[in-house]
DNA sequence: ATGAAAGCGCTAACAA
DNA sequence: TTGTTAGCGCTTTCAT
């Protein structure tokens, strides 16, 4: 760290829409409407070129404040994440902006901690900020601040977890058909004693997928398989540690455990590999999301892989149409996740009574479904 | 996807300050000076309450457009990387973020997917978003977008990437001593033929870890050692296993690799494993930025720790001080990288003659130094 | 096709 | 301590 001479801003004055004006011998209301698209037909193109010309030369840049203030419009949105952190959001966020940006918008980006009281805040914050819209990953189920974003007004779309309000439009991955496409690939394992790690019900990502497990595990049960559901209190690595090592202790009996995500099924990987039991050889583990270097894990995780930037971009499109044509129908947007088999699943250790024995699915590198 | 009823956006009109000085009985200038924490206590504490009282209840928001407007400042900074998608910017965005939102700055996020035009434009439009201040992540090495912020005169700070301009204050990683420190471990090793495998030389990174690599190796060199440069065309896993491949095609003599940073290690690793050359057993291979997982590899990945959070919170934090008092000292922050060994580095293969053949390092676990 | 004038909502001299 | 007044830079009626 070095120190070294004082610093000085220029900061020369602003060349303003009047300054060009009157270089270009023309009245402001004539440069400003030379100077916008929607007007400047309204102006004769000789005029329209010259003050072109002149603001050119002058270096002159429209205040987008003045001009916000003035329409009631400004070029900016909003994008709320839960865990700017989590690399789940890393390909949203990026997505998000490149689709708001071909419309000349600029993102907002803020991390809402997956606090509701914090959401809220946020949404108070940029809504002085005066955004035109916002996109919401924070949703929580039936949460409070989708209310608030229709008191205030702002077009609001909400991406990856689903507030489920009919009011707004939204854009996830169909978790439910996803994990019920998980159980059964475990199922044709030949597994017959599953374990899904759920976090706290609060986001429809964590109901829709329960719901997807119970209905894949509905018919299964019947026939005397044993399903059994843990309740973790966090989302990341740390907690899925924790939830293994406990289950570990207390005499775990399933087969396959299914993570509510890459990060929970992460952690379980290292607790088993701390108590030296052998993935999938002992215990059949997978996620979902599949985040970078899944496929790079000892062994490659098996997951449900989320279409990330395809969610920030149909979200930021919808927004954008949203604040175009100020009423439209509310859309329901589900993409489907697609299971990618890797080499954390494997067949049930022990043999149990199978209906159908065969079907073990090739592991070898990552095979998409 | 499903389609329902339209959707209605009530928009109701926004609550004024000329309002809230009118239901309070007092002058507008009154209100905002109450309304103002910098103004309030020119006011009797009475009438304040009052006044906080009635824009409580009317729901009072302040218009930050027109305030800023008016008084030329705005709570907006503006946070530029050169990728979104890579996992190595999201603490430094999370962190940037967290910073300026305890002064009440709210952050825009822009990728200027290494591109110095694609970051001239981005300065550009954020100027015209009045931003207070930019913390950006892209500068290569003399960026002509440095000269663009100064003129516009916007307080501006360097992260993770170093202009090395004497009027910008920046925040790095001590990039050479780092990638020093890694050679000085793998020479410990007792390798003799190593291969870096560096980007172009756009960026401070690249350019400060190739001058560590060279000063690492002079002496070495002398003593009869090989050091061998080769330069890759991008950042990432693709390109690493392209480069990998490329070598084991040509004949690499190199016992181990230092690869500029993780994602290039890690597309190593891929071409290493289809080839079917162990490592560390025939390669050593080490990475620089220690991303998320590199410690869940097959196997963990050696690599330089890059503190992503404390980059991301003493550049914002400088970033504040300077927009606070105008003029300030330029400073030259660098965290020191430590190396974190892991299992993709071990013994050389073939036995060299050795200085000093002792000093293997334990490599069970995650060992930082 | 262009000019005149008002005003978006707020803050900050200047008065009183 | 409070009120008066002007104006940030822009867009947009309303005239001409």
């Amino acid at each position: 760290m070095s120190d070294t001479p004082q610093r000085q801003q220029s900061k020369r004055p602003r060349v303003t829409i009047v300054d060009v004006a009157n270089s270009a011998g023309v009245h402001v209301s004539t440069a400003s409407r030379a100077l916008n698209p929607g007007t400047s037909h309204r102006i004769s193109s000789k005029v329209v070129r010259k003050i072109e010309k002149v603001a050119e030369q002058l270096g002159y840049k429209r205040n987008s404040l003045a001009s916000s203030l003035r329409t009631q419009k400004t070029g900016t949105i909003g994008l709320i994440v839960p865990n700017l952190s989590d690399p789940l959001f890393s390909p949203i966020i990026a997505s998000v902006e490149e689709r708001v940006a071909q419309d000349g918008y600029v993102t907002f980006v803020a991390n809402s901690d997956y606090s509701p009281a914090k959401l809220r805040s946020i949404v108070e914050r940029m809504s002085g900020q005066f955004v035109a819209g916002l996109v919401v990953a924070s949703f929580e189920l039936n949460d409070p601040s989708v209310d608030l974003c229709l008191e205030l007004g702002i077009p609001t779309v909400a991406v990856l977890r689903d507030p489920r309000d009919a009011r707004i439009s939204s854009v996830a991955m169909d978790d439910a058909s996803g994990v019920q496409a998980m159980v059964e690939h475990i199922l044709d394992l030949g597994h017959r004693d599953i374990t899904y790690v759920t976090p706290p019900l609060a986001a429809s990502t964590a109901q829709n997928r329960l719901v997807g497990f119970n209905a894949a595990t509905r018919l299964a049960k019947a026939a005397g398989c044993r399903f059994n559901v843990v309740e973790a209190r966090a989302y990341d690595v740390v907690e899925g540690e924790r939830i293994m090592t406990d289950m570990l202790a207390s005499g775990l009996t399933s087969t396959a455990v299914l993570a509510f995500n890459d990060l929970l099924a992460v952690g379980c990987l290292v607790a088993l590999k701390s108590a030296g039991v052998a993935c999938p050889g002992q215990i059949s583990l997978t996620g979902v999301n599949d985040l970078p270097f899944m496929n790079m894990l000892s062994p490659p995780l098996t997951t449900l892989h989320t279409a990330g930037r395809d969610l920030g971009f149909e979200s930021a499109d919808l927004l954008m149409s949203l604040i175009k044509n100020h009423v439209q129908p509310v859309k329901r947007v589900l993409l489907t996740p697609h299971v990618v088999l890797r080499g954390s699943t494997g067949p049930a250790r022990k043999s149990e009574p199978t209906s159908d024995p065969s079907s073990i699915a090739a592991r070898s590198g990552a095979i998409t479904v």
